[in-house]
RNA sequence: GGUCCAUUCGUCUAGUGGUUAGGACGUCAGGUUUUCAUCCUGUUAACAGGGGUUCGAUUCCCCUAUGGACUACCA
């Protein structure tokens, strides 16, 4: 498919650093990404921290290590470098200025030295008046700035040094016509528009001239964003049109929302329900969880999020960054937002958990054990994630499913010992224990022939027996075979938790 | 309030002017496991409402409802 003229596609990431980025921030880089790779092009990178007041320090550092964990590789970028930069917009403060004036020369902007304050009086007496108040061509002529004061009356204000913006010369009455590659085409009347803010009074620019300035000079051929910038999108081409550009052309992706409830997807719901919002853990202020932290996959977390508002249109649900990449296309992406399901979330990395070898789970799990003061030779648990990998969605949950094969039970499940304890479970036990204590060999396939043909000889009831020994190597009716269970934990802590359980039970 | 955007099972979604409206997660039920979990099989459940257009609309158009975004010298 034929997007632009434009032969490179060249997109890019802008975020702001206010804080850590969220998960829709992320699927708005990973779209980004996708659609750079699917057609040879360049992925960038650029910072937009025109607000002095809300920068967070450490968010830009957080920002290009989530990417990193991410498997998204920035092309461009202030570590990477690139032919257009500098990348960050703070450092490139200088460029924006001579923008503003051209569109003043032009007459599509002008000077404007209305305080804040009595901006905010004006808004608040029109919404008591049941109005918006809109700083449009109606309201310009009798507010304070370039067109409607005299050339001499402004000069001086200026000259004077009076605090000013710069703003935009909205037209009167026009339609804008413009297309969205999600959306189709979008009609906005300007009279519903306002004059904005193009360049502040403390020097710099706002996101909208910036943003505009930065694409043009990056030569950004496609703009994929959050649907949150749709409204500002007719005064973007507002701008292009201005300063005789050509237009990228514009994708504006749908919101993530909450799980339940109404409204999109916030940290507050995360906290509630119990999952991650952020990528990676956010150290600074307010700390929030991560995903990797939570034991995610990033591939798994990449799948989740790819999926979430974008479909290849087959029935493939797995895929690994590559197939991400070949399959991605931009016209897949739906128009409506996506609810956000934990519980898919979870099975996507049950999935990928399945892929890994024993040999990596095992590393990473010695890693937990190691954390609660317990020691695991690798071959032996490599044998051990075996028996319990399939049970689990994450390498943390391992514990719960194992945490018996490491000590032996402090408490026995009541109810189990209520219906499954019998009379002469004791007695039944301790035959048990002879027969184990003679083997040589405790392998699986030693152990369980003979105890069964024990059983058998007597005509005992086998589940009599083999939930009362589970009850005192486990403690409760749970976990992998029992053959492998004591295999594994050997001859002699088997006897020993038999012998442990006999005596506690059988008082 | 104004402007713009959206609306298929509970959730993510596929899909077509005539389909038994498909898949996945979840739910529930069986089976496997003499345990639990996994797994397998099956089940469940949707075109927001009302008008048009049409031989026929879930699909095209309009209205309403609902949801959302925006409405800063924030991005």
């Amino acid at each position: 498919m034929i997007y632009h003229n434009m032969n490179e596609v060249r997109v890019r990431f802008a975020p702001s650093p206010t804080g850590p980025l969220h998960i829709g921030g992320v699927r708005t880089a990973l779209y980004n990404y996708l659609f750079a790779k699917k057609n040879s092009g360049t992925f960038i990178l650029r910072i937009e921290d025109t607000d002095q007041a809300r920068f967070v320090e450490g968010a830009e550092e957080y920002i290009m290590e989530a990417l990193e964990w991410c498997g998204i590789i920035v092309d461009e970028g202030i570590r990477e470098g690139g032919n257009f930069g500098p990348y960050r917009q703070s450092d490139r403060k200088a460029i924006y200025r001579q923008y503003a004036d051209t569109l003043i020369d032009k007459g599509d902007a002008y000077y404007a030295f209305d305080t804040p304050e009595k901006l905010e009086t004006l808004r608040r007496e029109s919404e008591k008046a049941g109005k918006t108040f809109i700083y449009n061509a109606e309201e310009r002529v009798s507010l304070i700035n370039s067109v409607s004061l005299k050339e001499a009356e402004w000069r001086e204000k200026l000259d004077k040094g009076e605090p000013y913006v710069i703003r935009y010369k909205m037209p009167y009455n026009e339609d804008i016509h413009f297309d969205d590659i999600i959306r189709g085409q979008i009609v906005v009347n300007t009279g519903t528009l306002d004059d904005k803010v193009l360049f502040k009074s403390d020097g710099m620019p706002t996101y909208h001239l910036a943003n505009i300035v930065d694409d043009h000079l990056m030569k950004i051929s496609h703009v994929i964003r959050g649907e949150e910038w749709l409204p500002s999108l007719p005064l973007h081409i507002l701008l292009y049109r201005s300063f005789g550009w050509d237009p990228p052309l514009f994708a504006h992706l749908p919101l993530l929302l909450k799980p339940d409830g109404k409204g999109k997807l916030s940290k507050r719901d995360g906290d509630k329900m119990g999952f991650p919002v952020f990528p990676l853990f956010w150290p600074y202020g307010e700390t929030s969880k991560g995903y990797r932290e939570d034991g995610y996959y990033p591939d798994a977390f990449i799948n989740m999020l790819a999926l979430l508002g974008w479909n290849p249109g087959t029935e493939q649900e797995l895929f690994s960054m590559d197939e991400l990449i070949n399959s991605f296309s931009i016209d897949r992406v739906g128009k409506s937002g996506s609810r956000f399901d934990p519980e898919k979330a979870k099975w996507f990395n049950h999935q990928y958990l399945q892929t890994k070898t024993n040999t990596q789970i095992a590393i990473e799990f010695r890693e937990f054990l190691r954390a609660r003061g317990y020691h695991g030779d690798i071959i032996r648990l490599e044998s051990l994630i075996g028996m319990v990998k399939e049970r689990v969605s994450f390498v943390k949950d391992i514990w719960e499913q194992s945490d018996f094969f490491f000590k032996a039970p402090e408490i026995y499940d009541q109810e189990v010992v209520k219906k499954r304890w019998k009379e002469d479970s004791s007695r039944l036990l301790m035959e048990l224990r002879t027969l184990l204590e003679e083997a040589t060999d405790f392998s699986v396939s030693a152990t369980e022939p003979v105890i069964k043909a024990w059983i058998e000889k007597n005509g005992y009831n086998t589940g009599e027996i083999m939930n009362a020994f589970r009850l005192v190597i486990v403690g409760a009716l749970r976990g992998p075979h029992i053959f492998d269970i004591i295999s594994w934990i050997g001859k002699d802590e088997t006897l020993k938790r038999i012998d442990a359980g006999v005596a506690l039970l059988s008082k």
